[in-house]
DNA sequence: AAATTAACGCAACTCGGTTGCATCAAGAAG
DNA sequence: CTTCTTGATGCAACCGAGTTGCGTTAATTT
């Protein structure tokens, strides 16, 4: 699967992840969108663009999906596991560039791990 | 906050709790109780022995919310931090008794973590 | 036993996410 | 460059987890 085809929308979701600092979740993303796109739109192709290594996903305390830009990640492998920072008060979560080790579980087989840290981000601190 | 009643309700979902292995998710407490009590009930219940720090919840890969027991925490610290395993074949969810250590962030303030590994459980392995 | 009010049941609602299907447009073929 | 194929999109209807408002019930207090 993944993307085949470079659509203007699939163009312009890229370079909304090109340009953001931190993660996005589905609901902002298509609330931005919704002029140039259809949220069914934004689902299928963040949906593609993640099973292709592009984007990554997790799932928020806020029970919403987010997604961000991977590195270094193919459809094959997902390398990058690294842990998401959420604010609990503004909301705004990113990716740490920290390393995680996962740890392993006897009798079980751990393909891959989120980390999520809640607490506050550097605005909401002040 | 809290508990402040002990309904017959609360009574039967401590049960629950206090017999099941692994981590309940929402739905299914609802399924298995339904002839027993409203859904309404049990997404209050559970809320009430959150804050009461008899229970703590966590989000499945699934996004669907996970509760557990906790052991020693009270309403005013939650102490475990402890990851969670869920299984990507079967779904079954559980607490694993590993310590993590939670990585602190510069210029921000982190409160808990949540530490979700995927992969295969016991009986899916084979 | 009566009064107080937390807790419950029910129905309607919110909203993130999905599905089916007709239409459109990316890109391959000629 | 035009035609053809089919993946991608828009739209509307739908699904399901979780919430809300309100009248009623039952756990505690007096």
């Amino acid at each position: 699967m993944g993307i085949i085809r470079k659509t203007k929308s699939v163009k312009t979701l890229l370079e909304v992840f090109e340009q953001a600092d931190s993660a996005l979740s589905v609901v902002e993303l298509v609330e931005r969108l919704h002029r140039e796109m259809n949220k069914t739109t934004v689902y299928r192709i963040l949906d593609r663009l993640e099973d292709d290594g592009t984007l990554h996903s997790f799932m928020g305390r806020d029970g919403l999906k987010w997604y961000a830009k991977c590195r270094g990640c193919t459809a094959s492998q997902h390398t990058d596991a690294h842990p998401h920072f959420q604010c609990r008060d503004c909301g705004k979560t990113e990716c740490l560039t920290l390393d995680v080790s996962i740890p392993s579980v006897p009798n079980r087989k751990v393909d891959s791990a989120e980390l999520l840290l809640i607490g506050l981000c550097e605005e909401c601190l002040l």
